[in-house]
DNA sequence: CCGTTATTACGAATAATTCACAATAAGCCC
DNA sequence: GGGCTTATTGTGAATTATTCGTAATAACGG
């Protein structure tokens, strides 16, 4: 049901290229994948492509709205394909696992802030610290 | 009434050098610098002191819970002094200009997620981005 | 199929931070 | 107060994540 990727570039106005099919399908199985790691899988099926061009296709894809960037404190940036839903996620602070939390029910409220000082604020953005469930057996 | 500076250090269980002092009572006048701006206020009184070092005592107050580290995106790490309340922050997407938020009034539950996934959730940090009192006039 | 223009490749550069190791100084004991 | 032990700082280099300039390539509209 999900639209074809290819339209969804190209309706971004966007032109379509095999590396941002590449990195977009790469994502479906990597739900929080940095950089280097979306290379590694790229390359499987474009083995030329570069790291610096994966760079390049994920700051295009994320400009566009198609794909969602986070960057946790202490990790490289992290993209994600799920977005238009505002979400949030938990991070293990001891492995860096990361799992989408979705906002908490009937709490909208968390994200206007009683007193923004003036700001206008556009988005709120939510993490989670603790720990996972594997590091919390350790 | 804020206890003696040095005297939080060392019931941290740590030195108390002139270093220490220094990025501390900089940090008084700064309420969310990163390490070069702490570093170039920290030589007026100081000048030998070495970025390197500023980075190191940034990390050990960190670490002894004396001072608070934030790491907003597409931004180098922040530094405050304010700690122990549970407060967040307003960050101007367009110039950087950081402004503490309190949780919001009788809404403490945004801090425990519906579903975590078994995460044991140790802190919840929000970051309410959009546009500063200066920047949405222009 | 051709031309225009966005996109990618290539190579180097930068920013923020960390590391290894030697020099220094805090705090404790006497 | 002097000396000892060990934490802390200074020095210089290395690393990680990311960006930039420019040439080569490919998408897509005509």
């Amino acid at each position: 049901m999900t639209s074809e990727p290819a339209e969804s570039i190209r309706t971004a106005g966007l032109r379509v290229t095999a590396q941002r099919l590449a990195v977009l399908g790469a994502l479906d199985g990597m739900p929080h994948a940095d950089t280097e790691a979306l290379h590694r899988a790229v390359r499987r099926t474009l083995p030329g492509i570069t790291l610096q061009s994966v760079y390049v296709v994920l700051g295009a894809l994320t400009e566009a709205g198609l794909i969602r960037r986070i960057e946790p404190a202490g990790s490289p940036a992290l993209y994600e394909r799920r977005i238009g839903d505002n979400h949030h996620h938990a991070i293990c602070s001891r492995c860096g696992a990361v799992q989408d939390v979705d906002c908490v029910v009937g709490h909208a409220p968390c994200l206007h802030p009683s007193d923004a000082a003036g700001f206008a604020v556009q988005t709120a953005e939510v993490t989670f610290w603790g720990l996972c469930p594997a590091c919390q057996n350790a």
